[in-house]
RNA sequence: GCGGGCGUCGCCAAGUGGUUAAGGCAGCGGCUUGUGGCGCCGCUAUUCGGGGGUUCGAAUCCCCUCGCUCGCCCCA
């Protein structure tokens, strides 16, 4: 026998889970439409070139991360591993940026080849947001208290958001000379791991898990204390107007992030509740990667919120299954043509119709009814048929303990049922 | 990429070398071809993630492989 399964780290999303997914995606289309974004939908493939020159060459995400592969034509593909290069390179390409700044958001499927565990997978969803072409850090204040409210929308609570300025780049390139001068001088003391950062990414030291380095840098000088003035006075402004959005967030100066392109504002919220993989959102200032796309260099600010691990945090809060309206039963052939007319009439009044296909036994399909949780039962068997009637049956009990049953005529019409039922 | 745990029906599981692989839930059928939620009865794994080996004999032991899971790394 054949024994095909997914691949690891490839994830189906059944039916028992999908309604869930919906309802927080409709919740996010609610949230950004408000806002005033707009949905940005790009290939899930694109030139490697993209991914390496944005993200940058010495990140986890491009060296060991991705899934390349050559197509027929022997171009360089991979699958996105993440939804903002490709959302700057649509941007350039087609000049959105003439019309103004975009405000944008986006959703859907990313790659990465790394071992799967609790809230991590190969295949995995994003939902993000990016204002591109918006310097102030208003919008920052902005885009930040839309992913907040949207989480706690979906009943998120106990988040954490945290805070760190990265600098401008110039105030970067200080510190990480200051940085790497200061390592060097005690390379013997670090980890294994930090000692082959400090060529390619010493930045990412800071955020080191390893408890003897952690305890070394507690000692080493600080990006927060090489920060200009003016990188100084935007991130206390946006203190305060995140204090001013009554937003509550902890200020992480080891907040380093593992993508290149961020600058001054970086962010990230989390939750004590998913084990190792704790971010549920993760976001920032990329002031240059237009710049780097060929396109005007365009102040921006985005973040991706992982689906599963806010699925995963939202847990039962938004298992609400939808339970049909009606659940039609019948019994005969003209009883069958009947209830199938009848239930599209239905649907297309907007309700939820369950449809038994199975013509066995009344009492059958009355286990089946009451199994759907309808609230109503619509009978059609040889009496209503030759009466030119239904029988209608409250499938609850009402207030004094019976369920109604009434009889419609057909010759009423079709339409007019739609009409009546709705106010039972 | 590294280290630990796990894998018996759709779900939860018993079973640790010996004739037919417990049980519960769900599903299907019946008691009741026109009235459900309770109850009772019956049916549902030639097979133990997959492949190979050891053995007279394997779900049980060995090897390989796939998947899940937890931690590291990293991130959503």
């Amino acid at each position: 026998m054949i024994n095909l399964k997914n691949l690891r780290g490839m994830v189906d999303l059944l039916p028992a889970q999908s309604h869930s997914w919906q309802k927080v995606e409709s919740i996010a289309l609610e949230h950004f439409s408000r806002a005033g974004l707009q949905e940005i939908r790009t290939p899930i493939i694109e030139q490697t070139e993209l991914f390496s020159r944005s993200i940058g060459e010495n990140t986890d995400v491009v060296g060991k991360e991705m899934y390349n592969f050559e197509d027929r034509g022997g171009r360089s593909c991979t699958l996105r591993p993440e939804g903002t290069a490709s959302v700057a390179r649509s941007i350039v390409q087609h000049g959105l940026l003439n019309n103004g700044p975009q405000r944008l958001w986006y959703q859907g499927p990313m790659f990465r080849y790394e071992r799967p565990q609790a809230g991590r997978q190969r295949q995995f969803h994003q939902i993000g947001v990016e204002f591109v072409g918006l310097a102030s850090v208003m919008s920052e204040a902005e885009v930040i208290s839309i992913a907040w409210d949207f989480l706690n929308d979906v009943g998120l609570n106990d988040l954490t958001l945290e805070l760190n300025s990265l600098g401008s780049n110039e105030d970067r390139n200080v510190f990480k000379e200051e940085l790497k001068n200061w390592l060097n001088q005690r390379f013997d003391l670090l980890d294994e791991d930090s000692q082959k950062r400090i060529k390619v990414n010493p930045l990412r030291i800071l955020d080191s898990k390893n408890n003897s380095t952690k305890e070394l840098l507690t000692e080493a000088p600080s990006l927060s204390d090489f920060l200009s003035d003016e990188s100084k006075t935007r991130f206390d402004y946006l203190q305060e107007l995140l204090d001013n959005l009554d937003i509550p967030y902890k200020i992480n100066n080891n907040l380093v992030r593992g993508l290149d392109y961020y600058s001054h504002t970086a962010f990230e919220i989390t939750s004590d509740h998913l084990g190792s993989q704790a971010t549920v959102c993760g976001g920032g200032r990329y002031d240059s990667l237009i710049g780097e796309l060929g396109g005007p260099e365009t102040a921006s600010i985005g973040w991706a919120i992982g689906m599963e691990r806010l699925i995963i945090l939202a847990g039962d809060n938004i298992l609400n299954t939808k339970s049909p309206d009606f659940y039609v039963i019948h019994r005969g052939e003209k009883a069958e043509k009947i209830a199938l007319n009848i239930s599209r009439k239905l649907r297309k009044a907007n309700l939820r119709i369950d449809l038994d296909y199975s013509g066995s036994s009344f009492s059958k399909q009355f286990k089946r009814a009451d199994k759907s949780r309808a609230k109503w039962a619509i009978v059609i068997g040889d009496d209503e048929v030759s009466k030119g009637q239904l029988l209608i049956k409250k499938l609850r009990d009402n207030a004094e303990g019976e369920r109604s049953e009434e009889y419609i005529f057909l010759r009423d019409g079709l339409d007019k049922l739609a009409e009546k039922l709705i106010d039972k």
